[in-house]
DNA sequence: TTAATACATTTAAATGTTTCGATGTGTTAT
DNA sequence: ATAACACATCGAAACATTTAAATGTATTAA
């Protein structure tokens, strides 16, 4: 089996749901079926914009989410490929 | 098996993955075939003693790998189950 | 018993992360 | 054009993590 992720995004993927208001986002977006914008997940989670905006910042640069901007507002879609690649990285632990 | 984790959990263990080294030392007990020793974590690895035990004890509290006293050496097993459990929590957020 | 080995713990420094207020940039509505 | 909205960025404080030197504990060997 071809491993898609190496390490080294591993680790960056691992980090970004490392933390509790990443993994609320995430199933925010989840839950909308992949969308969902900033200013609703000021109302779900209690933290100001700029810190949703570093969360999603991460969130993006792991590949996790991927930003779709229309007019002023912005789309966030769960990269469902990664999600796959990632957890194949991790579960090829048991049988490598 | 029924036991599903909770999202308190998923972060921890991400946490956990989230760290060059602590991936490199899984790899590492996943190649040797789910065992692996501390001193010969220490010749893969470029860390002195005391910060490999401080991985290998992050390792343990999210429950990635387990510790078996043997004597003076300890050996750690790949918990496959829970990398199991941890990969499928996380796929769910792909259909929630 | 003494020495050596394997690992844990404590402490402290360096570094990284999280968070928010202030402010900036681009977009839509009036 | 002006105001309001959506989001990004900067700067700084609070907090957490990583790392290693020093030291401690338990086990085996001589």
């Amino acid at each position: 089996m071809i491993m898609a992720l190496n390490w080294k995004q591993v680790e960056k993927i691992s980090k970004a749901l490392g933390d509790s208001n990443r993994l609320k986002i995430l199933q925010h977006i989840s839950k909308k079926g992949g969308c969902g914008q900033c200013s609703e997940i000021q109302d779900v989670i209690d933290l100001t914009q700029p810190s949703i905006s570093h969360h999603i910042k991460i969130l993006v640069e792991a590949g996790l989410i991927e930003a779709e901007k229309e007019g002023r507002h912005h789309k966030y879609n769960l990269n469902e490929q990664l999600v796959k690649e990632y957890t194949n990285a991790v579960n090829a632990l048991k049988s490598s």
